[in-house]
DNA sequence: TATGAATGAGGATTCATTCAT
DNA sequence: GATGAATGAATCCTCATTCAT
């Protein structure tokens, strides 16, 4: 009844990836060093490079492993035959839960490595495939005939990067008032609308 | 008619700071060091701290006088008695072209320390300025009547981010569809929404 | 008929020796990890501790049961009752066929540590013996009378020496002109010569 | 009358290059750290890399500017107008001295690191100029008449790595022996010598 | 036998900063 | 003003070795 060595293995695991996520949230990820985690997951610096080849490594597979991208997938899933208007406030309010429960992540997007281009291009690559998970679904809406027409990148982009910049920047966003903003716009009278 | 004292001093005042906006722009905050930003700048490291008493100084530093905050209070003020729509469009246009020509800013802006708490904090600062003088903007435009009530913040920060991710992600935003999704919304009944 | 468990023990033992000396060859003996060692092997680096107490005796091992003494030995045997002239070109060329074989043992011995004293302490030892067996042998010629009276330490060092020195810098001796030089000198009128 | 700060500059790289060659002869260039080498001269391990980029520079430095090259070059130009054997005996016994004198750069090349392919390939290179230096002279010799033909580089070789094997081993050669063995051979009867 | 998790010390290197010149 | 030598701490990472399983 025991745990195996391999499910010990797999513990040590996590908690190395949890430790990581911490220690990037508080320090970033070019100011959190190997010691540090180590010393948050009560390890020594030896043992992360076990389960992890390197530094960058570990930022990618936490990013791959941690990021919302599997949060986003399921919320989208499971939000496949509702209307846009209630489909939209689930995921962009899931997407604020799933943020505010790991503030760690955007300080991880935000707070990304420069100094390193391959951590940097994988966290670009997160991003945009995150945003094109949403875009897909906006677009088909648009087909369905529910939303207009419209640039779902830019929507995507808008709902995505509202909400994070507003955890980044301690100024929680109105999820409600978000969509609204972005599903009912703000003009009053459409007719003043010109490009 | 030679440049006196004050205006060499203030030469090289300037030819640093904008070495270490390219060198931010290129390795991030982090990942440049003062030995990097002396060479761009064509000086030895000791010089740097004549003018700088720190890295962290010279940092807060560009941000304050090289930030977007200038800029976007021009636009602003030039924009002032026109109708939203054109003002937003030029707003939104006008702001995108000051990153596309500053990448560095964004980069500055997104590449951040987070291994330093005071350049960490002067970041937010600097974000909150530019939101709340665009906020001000869209609150006296709804105290106007030309936008329906909403919560300036949100739409603010939808407008700054969606456009700032764009660059940073490197994947363009329309300026012109993301003011058009913001003011008209995508929905194609407005009966539809219900929060 | 199968293989009893002493018989596989050595098996193992032998394939960790092969590994250890394929990975000096190729890193030097500094440069050989017990890791790389344990995967050229295909087993984990624990069992190499199995075999081996430590890196020092796995050196010293390799060196001992793997150097080049015993198949010198070989060649002096098989070579005895010859002339000289033939004998020292049979034991340079094939000396040469040797470290050719074995180019690893010449990386051994080159690149042998010097971090460790015990390991060069052995390295030393190793070439002295072969150098031993080789002058025994001029020696002995010599009191034949079939050679002139010399200082045979030194002739054998020139021959084991420089075809050594031709491998380790990848230019090859010509073994039958390094004996010609060795057994006739390269003066033209022996008159000529004086200390 | 006090060293200016380029002398001083100057000592310092003195100074760095005499306490890594006197580490590397006792440790080895692998067993040899930043760390010792920089508490031999009395500094900070950071300073090493003010004078020398990286530690391989610092190998290949040290070889290029303290090995026997410049010093054979100014034992053969001596030499030019007397006999082969007495420039011979000048060059081996000289050779021998230097190396004496520096006995840290027989360990230097002997112990050359095989971890690190840059030095490994700079000390390939040394030592071949070396030889390539000794050869002209024996070929120009042989073209004098003096010297029988024969292929310059193995003699060259011979002389060379006897010598340094002889330190290596802790087995001094007589250098006059060594030079009589080229010279003049082994053999009692020429007409005994048949490939 | 064999594994591979774990350690702790040490490796090369970089860096912000200071200061004599 | 300007230089660049010097520091010392911190960085990522590697390694020989041990030991519970």
């Amino acid at each position: 009844m025991g745990t195996t060595r391999d499910e010990q293995a797999e513990q040590r695991r996590t908690a190395l990836m949890d430790a990581a996520l911490a220690v990037f949230a508080a320090k970033g990820v070019d100011g959190a060093s190997i010691k540090n985690i180590a010393a948050e997951a009560g390890v020594t610096p030896g043992l992360v490079y076990h389960y992890f080849e390197s530094k960058t490594h570990l930022v990618t597979t936490v990013l791959r492993e941690r990021g919302f991208g599997p949060r986003l997938r399921e919320l989208l899933a499971e939000a496949a035959d509702k209307p846009a208007t209630e489909v939209l406030s689930l995921v962009v309010g899931g997407f604020q839960q799933v943020l505010a429960d790991n503030a760690q992540l955007v300080e991880l997007f935000f707070g990304a490595s420069r100094s390193n281009d391959e951590i940097h291009a994988a966290m670009g690559d997160f991003v945009r495939d995150g945003r094109a998970m949403l875009a897909d679904y906006l677009r088909s809406r648009a087909e369905a005939g529910e939303l207009r027409p419209h640039d779902a990148e830019v929507a995507a982009t808008a709902l995505f990067a509202t909400v994070a910049m507003g955890v980044r920047t301690a100024t929680p966003i109105d999820a409600g008032e978000l969509v609204r903003i972005v599903l009912l716009g703000t003009l009053v009278r459409e007719g003043d609308f010109h490009d």
